[in-house]
Parts: C-alpha cells; sequence; structure tokens
DNA sequence: TGAACATATGAAGGAGTATTCATATGTCAA
DNA sequence: TTGACATATGAATACTCCTTCATATGTTCA
C-alpha cells in the first residue's frame, strides 16, 4: 500500500469528503466549464471579449482593437464559438461577431471586480 | 507594406475600433484577469474550487475529494493563492483552505449556468 | 529527542496551446 | 468571369502547463 492510497483513505474528515463528493458536478460538465474558462485564459481574447462587450464587430476590426492578426484571431473566434462565448452573422463577405449571451460579459465583470479589489 | 499592416490601417468602421481600444482595460489588469481564469481552466482545480464552496477543507480531504494526490493537490493550491482564489489557515501541521471571496462562487456558478444552458 | 505525519516545493517529462505562414473558400465589383 | 478581398483553416514551431517523483519543512506525539 503506498503513501497515496494511503492519503485517499485515510482522510481527517470523513463525512465532509463524502458529502462534499457527492455534491460535485458531473465531470463532463466540469470538463467543459475548464474549457470555457480556458477560453477566458488569454489576454488576447480578453480584449476580444471586452471590445465585443461594446457591440458587434467585423474579423478586421476586431483584430484592429487588439493588435493581432485576422488570422489569428480567426483561430480564437472559432474557439470561442465553439464554447458558446460568441456567435456571428454572416453579411456578404464580412462575418461580424458578438457575445453569445449575458453570462460573459458576466463572468468579465465579476472576474474584472476581483483583480480590482 | 505588408497584408497585416493593411488590415491594421484599412479597417471597415475605424470610428467603432476607436472608441472600443480607447474602453479597453489596462494592459496589466487584462494578464492579471486572464491569469485568473487561468486557474478556473482545469477540471481538477474547478472540483477544489466546487469542493470549496462548501466550507474549508484540509489538502488531505481536498485530495480525496477530488481524486489526486496532496502533492498535485498542493501545487495547486499555492497557484490558487497567488491569484487570491483561495486563502487558508494553519491549525498545526494542518491547512484548511477556503474561497477568497464570494467572487469565486459567483464565477464558478455564472460559469455552471452558461454550460448547462 | 526522534519517528510519523501534513503540507510544500523543485525538477522534469509529456501534453496541450498560441501564433505564424501558407493556402482555401466564398463574395463582391468591374 | 476574373481579380481583389474578408474570413477560415491546416500545419508547424515555440511556449506553457499539469502531474509525478523525490525531497524539504515544520508539527505532533511517544
Amino acid at each position: 500500500m503506498t503513501k497515496v492510497e494511503l492519503c485517499e483513505v485515510e482522510v481527517v474528515d470523513r463525512e465532509a469528503v463524502e458529502r462534499v463528493q457527492a455534491s460535485q458536478a458531473p465531470e463532463e460538465e466540469l470538463d467543459h466549464l475548464a474549457a470555457t474558462f480556458q477560453m477566458l485564459a488569454s489576454p488576447t481574447r480578453l480584449r476580444m471579449v471586452e471590445a465585443l462587450a461594446g457591440g458587434e464587430l467585423c474579423v478586421c476590426d476586431l483584430a484592429a482593437v487588439v493588435g493581432v492578426s485576422a488570422s489569428a484571431v480567426s483561430h480564437h473566434l472559432r474557439q470561442l464559438r465553439q464554447m458558446r462565448i460568441v456567435r456571428f452573422r454572416k453579411a456578404g463577405r464580412m462575418a461580424y461577431y458578438r457575445l453569445d449571451d449575458e453570462h460573459i460579459s458576466e463572468l468579465f465583470g465579476t472576474g474584472l471586480e476581483h483583480v480590482r479589489e
């Protein structure tokens, strides 16, 4: 029996451990949530989110705001789309992006409050 | 003049770009915010945060809840401490951790709402 | 004091990520 | 229809991160 197994078995407060374990969200939900926060874990993408909080923008203008290439922005936008952080509408050859819902700006705002305090 | 420079200069909606750029948070704040979200971008740390949302726990019990070694948990806790996601009190050789403030569970809750909808 | 223990930390390997470059797709305008 | 353009995407490289293993620190108890 290794030390690791001991540590998992000989908990200090077994009741608390079991209670907390029982209330944990399902694994796929936590994976999804982690992937969502991962999208907000990049200064470039945060700039994009902050920019879109002010209204929709096309890819080119978004690239200008955050100061990276349109290619890089497009790669980021695909990820943000996949995690439903942003959605977009096509208008001819342009694509206008906006935040998906109010949860996103709420996350941004709460996070900013936290780092500012 | 390269294509990238063109794309940065020839924006579609110059006024929008300048307005949005002017309202962007300072760089060090966005870096800090990105690092904060990074802390929430791991299923293991999210489990830890969710566990601590139910009250304080010692390192060993936290390791038991999330199912990783005490060493791994300790490494994570150090990062979470540095970003002020958690704080702790020492009691003899034990260390009891809790969430730093209500922003953290708010972020967790808002994020969970988003992925569940 | 010395052994056992809870926690902390340094180093390292393997996995994942961001950006760039090159190119593809689809749209507009001449 | 052809050329220019906005956006999208695949591949590759450089970079960062998570976990494990080994070890250190500090505390309790015999």
